[in-house]
RNA sequence: GGGCCUUUAGCUCAGGUGGUCAGAGCGCACGGCUGAUAACCGUGAGGUCUGUGGUUCGAAUCCACAAAGGCCCA
């Protein structure tokens, strides 16, 4: 009976993993893991919710697969991880999806169609694909507590959310103001980032009229400021002209007039002028011009140069048009200047009554009307059509205008340095991000627009009294005296009101909220804290760890930022891991359009999901590109988890036929190559401790690559000899080598969960009082005790001796398997295992020490000379070689018997077979050596001829225990 | 227009704090080893470490600028 379980000769990673999964389930794998840490210190985890309204892609397994190995090493040190999965429900995707499906396309349309069932249906939409989401977690290893997710929509989460704007309403960060978005006046909504990134969105090349106006001085008409713009239509709604303070200006005559402009831009002027005087833009400011449209109401400090800090002189004239309401810097400078701002052109596109004979014109229309007008008013010094980059409607293809609308907004801008200070404590990995893509976007800081003038989204809860404007923010479902299980979405919410102490009776304000917010809620809505497990949320935020893609800087990574900074005036995570992207293999973004999207199923079924997780680890460090193919895969599993598995293959083959059974005892490690490896192996968990405790998974994997190749591409090509030999000379070779691949998996099993507990069933599971998985049991400490540094340098220099004497075997054409009697080694002092070692792998029979001054590179000389007993030996081994050869093309195992026929001539190998009878028995697994000829069958995997040292030698093999029907051995599927 | 990242052999990528750092794997050619192996070892072809300046006794490594590609924001 052997101990362990025979194994398949090729690894079928999809298939190990299929019964991986079942084990897990079976055994509750998971869920015993989190019972036995149950009074650890907790490892808080937040998980980021995605949208279940899409499949999930390959870049998805990637942010797994790097939330899932902190997470199961830090379970492997003895914290307690939750791992609570959530759902992102809210927003305009959501929304969108839907409209497609019902075909329409605009806010009249959905109205129409009644909001309770149009948020009906995004409710149902967002978990759309929930099944196929679980699927691919479940089996990329992905261990996540779907069970108890949170969602977003959910009446507990959004009264927590309605708490948390409560008290950001009391402190007075929650306001009314303008904002210039992106907007469409044929679907008369604004657009969102996500919406203005959708591919077509920006058009290069889009002609627009280019204008240079004159503005008459009001104290000398035949002065001009000269100003362009690409929108004429702007220009009835000018309020204001910006200079840069530092700029300096000119003012040219010509001919009859005067104007002024950046000198910088002189270039501009068309025909001969004259530089009358230069100055800084500061002494612009206050200049009065002449306005060029009577339509606006007069106001005491409007159409005058002011100082604007984005005029540039590269473009235009240095000298900026203003008008408010169409452009985010032009609002800014009007409301600083105190300006009372005001719109030409309504929600639907076309001037307002105000706007005399260009009333009723749609905006892109009156370009030319008004440029014609001010032509005849002799006002335009220039005009021309210029090529730029312009954002029109995805959906109707209308070009969008940048309009400032109502909307409610969080005042981030007054925790500016909390949130610079938070941030800085964050370990961010790759650390650049800090200070860099987030650092920056932190500097720049915006006040948050927090409303959306949409339908399926947490409601924004603030009711206003139409009649005397008092505004409540509301922060809890009992204040309205709801039950806790009243759905709060649209239109339900809209029907409640509340009284006013005028009298009237407050309303609710009909906008929703940025689902960013929603996400960046979790810590405390997943808990629906305050009002439930107040203790726990106080007791574990903030996270320790949070891992997402590199697109959520500005999005979760953000809000949960700010929030908490706002809330709690902490940070929200202390670690956060931020992998790139997933490419195509020509480093190209995938997309549908392109035709270049993989599949993650098409790629974990063909090279299994261990291969992609220690693909998307070692690959590249965190941080760059990973450009993914199937083959890239299949290279690095190749590379990795092929040559493991084929270490233990040996392992279990040998051990079996030796009868070695493993125990708990410390493997003894006396000699030279066991304490190599058990060096090498405490050396490794010291090295993969340090990366993990960082948080880097690439370095950790590395170091765990490196071993498995020094296992089995030294360890076990210098001890195979040790593996065959004698019981008390096999067995702490046997427990070595055990002892290695068992904490090889117990370190990998962060990683690549499946396949080291794979090997954790098949080596550790014989054991009395072993875990039951690989996940259950603790990641390996240190032992000082195994520590080497010397051996190991003493080793690498071994390695390295053994390469230059091959080389020297190339150049004297003497094969290695020809023995030699002697090596010098000289400039290192090798100890006598070692030398035995080196001896062994490059086949002579004494090393050496020479001459050769300590320092100077080490060097080896090989001894040519051969004695007629060495051409022998060297004779005898290539017969082995052949034998062996033949034995495993005929299908048989080590260890079966069987019988040689052999014919020759030569009589150096008769004299060879004579005195190496014994050894040639035992290497082969012969029962017998005789003389003689083909059988006739003629079958050629059976009677083989070779040519050994220049001699035809023919080779007969019996299988010992299938005579009579040997062509079954034939049929195997051989070489 | 702004920010961040990347650019090292045909391909994929390593190269804390500047001084054997010019490397590994894959691929190719030739040879070798091997009863675990789709493995391993050796030799060879192939690189002005994207370019240009600078700091330094010395730079793939630090600084500046430029080019190409990617991502985010506008």
């Amino acid at each position: 009976m052997p101990v362990f379980e025979p194994l398949p000769p090729h690894l079928n990673l999809p298939e190990l993993e299929e019964r991986v999964l079942q084990l897990w389930d079976r055994e509750h794998v998971f869920e015993k893991g989190l019972e036995q840490n149950r009074d650890g210190a907790p490892f808080v985890f937040y998980e980021g919710p995605p949208t279940a309204n899409g499949i999930p892609g390959v870049h998805h397994v990637l942010a797994r697969s790097f939330k899932d190995c902190f997470l199961r090493y830090q379970q492997m040190l003895g914290r307690k991880v939750e791992r609570r999965g959530g759902w992102d429900t809210h927003g305009l995707p959501v929304e969108l999806e839907v409209e497609r499906s019902l075909k329409i396309r605009t806010k009249g349309e959905i109205e129409e169609f009644g909001i309770e069932k149009f948020n009906s249906l995004c409710r149902s939409s967002v978990m759309e694909y929930i099944d196929e989401w679980e699927r691919l977690t479940s089996r990329i290893g992905f261990w996540l507590d779907m069970e108890r997710a949170y969602r977003t929509y959910d009446s507990g989460y959004i009264e927590s959310v309605w708490w948390s704007l409560k008290q950001i309403f009391d402190k007075g960060w929650l306001y009314r103001g303008y904002r210039v978005a992106p907007y469409c006046p044929r679907c008369q909504t604004s657009l969102s980032s996500h919406e203005l990134g959708q591919p077509g969105a920006y058009r290069d090349d889009t002609p627009d009229p280019a204008v240079t106006v004159r503005f008459r001085l009001v104290d000398d008409p035949s002065t001009s400021l000269l100003a362009w713009t690409t929108t004429p239509w702007t220009l009835p709604g000018n309020l204001a002209l910006a200079v840069g303070p530092d700029i300096v200006y000119a003012r040219v005559r010509q001919g009859s007039e005067r104007l002024i402009l950046a000198k910088a831009r002189l270039s501009m002027l068309h025909g001969e002028y004259e530089v009358e005087a230069e100055m800084p833009g500061s002494q612009l400011l206050g200049l009065r011009y002449q306005r060029l449209y009577p339509f606006l109401p007069a106001q005491a400090d409007a159409w005058q140069v002011l100082e604007g800090d984005f005029v540039s002189a590269e473009e235009g004239t240095g000298i900026v048009h203003t008008a408010a309401v169409y452009g985010e810097d032009d609002l800014r400078l009007c409301q600083q200047a105190g300006l009372e701002v005001m719109h030409t052109v309504g929600l639907d596109g076309r001037f307002l009554p105000l706007a005399g004979k260009f009333a009723g014109l749609f905006f892109k229309r009156a370009d030319p009307a008004i440029q014609d007008d001010l032509r005849e008013r002799g006002l335009l010094y220039q005009e021309e059509v210029i090529l730029h980059t312009y954002p029109f409607c995805w959906r109707c293809e209308t070009p969008l205008i940048y309009y400032a609308l109502d909307s409610w907004f969080i005042r981030t801008t007054a925790v500016k340095e909390a949130l610079v200070g938070h941030n800085q404590s964050v370990r961010w990995v790759p650390s650049h991000i800090r200070d860099g893509r987030m650092g920056n976007w932190l500097e720049s800081l915006q006040d948050w627009n927090l409303s959306r003038a949409r339908y399926w989204g947490t409601p924004l809860p603030i009711w206003v009294c139409p009649n005397c404007g008092r505004e409540r923010c509301v922060g809890s479902f009992q204040e309205l005296g709801l039950p806790a299980d009243f759905d709060p979405h649209k239109p339900f919410i809209d029907e409640v009101t509340i009284p006013c102490s005028c009298g009237d009776s407050m309303r609710r304000v009909p906008e929703v909220i940025d689902c960013w917010y929603d996400s960046g809620a979790m810590p405390y809505a997943q808990w629906h804290y305050p009002f439930e497990n107040r203790e726990k949320f106080e007791s574990e935020h903030p996270a320790d760890y949070i891992c997402e893609a590199l697109d959520q800087t500005r999005g979760w990574f953000y809000t949960l930022l700010a929030e908490s900074t706002m809330l709690f005036d902490q940070p929200a995570y202390r670690n956060v891991v931020v992998p790139s992207l997933v490419v195509d293999e020509q480093g190209r973004k995938m997309s549908k359009s392109r035709g270049n999207v993989l599949d993650p199923w098409t790629l974990i079924s063909s090279t299994g999901a261990d291969a992609v997780r220690w693909w998307f680890y070692t690959t590249v460090t965190v941080g760059q590109e990973y450009r993914i193919s199937v083959q890239r895969v299949m290279e690095s599993s190749v590379k990795f988890l092929n040559v493991l598995w084929n270490t233990q293959s040996f392992l279990v083959t040998y051990a079996n036929l030796a009868g070695w059974r493993p125990s708990l005892e410390e493997p003894t490690g006396d000699h030279v190559l066991d304490r190599w490896i058990l060096a090498r192996l405490d050396g490794t968990v010291a090295e993969v401790t340090h990366h993990l405790d960082r948080y880097d998974a690439h370095s950790a994997c590395r170091a765990i690559q490196q071993l498995a190749d020094d296992t089995s591409t030294w360890y076990l090509r210098c001890s195979r000899g040790r593996f065959r030999g004698q019981p008390e000379v096999a067995a702490p070779a046997f427990a070595t080598l055990w002892r290695v691949l068992r904490d090889l998996a117990l370190l990998m099993a962060p990683f690549t969960p499946f396949v080291a507990d794979a090997i954790h069933q098949e080596l550790v599971a014989p054991l009395a009082d072993s875990p039951a998985s690989v996940h259950l049991a603790r990641f390996p400490r240190e032992r000082p005790e195994w520590s080497d540094p010397e051996l190991i340098s003493k080793m690498a220099e071994v390695r390295r001796l053994a390469e230059e004497a091959r080389a020297q075997r190339e150049v004297a054409g003497v094969p290695t398997r020809q023995p030699l009697p002697s090596a010098v080694v000289s400039g290192v002092e090798l100890s006598s295992e070692l030398a035995q070692v080196l001896a062994q792998e490059i086949n002579v029979l004494v090393v050496s020490g020479g001459p050769g001054a300590a320092g100077e590179r080490s060097q080896i000389t090989l001894d040519f000379e051969l004695t007629p007993e060495l051409k022998r030996d060297g004779l005898l081994r290539q017969l082995v070689r052949q034998v062996q050869n033949l034995r495993k093309q005929s299908g048989m195992n080590p260890g079966d018997p069987a019988s040689l026929i052999l014919e020759t001539q030569s009589v150096g190998l008769r004299e060879a077979i004579r005195l190496g009878d014994a050894q040639l028995r035992a290497q082969c697994f012969l029962t017998g050596v005789e003389l003689g000829g083909p059988d006739g069958s003629g079958d050629p995997v059976r009677w083989r001829e070779v040519s050994l040292q220049g001699e035809r030698v023919g080779l007969l093999l019996v299988a010992e225990s299938s005579r009579g029907h040997g062509s079954d051995i034939a049929a195997d599927d051989g070489p």
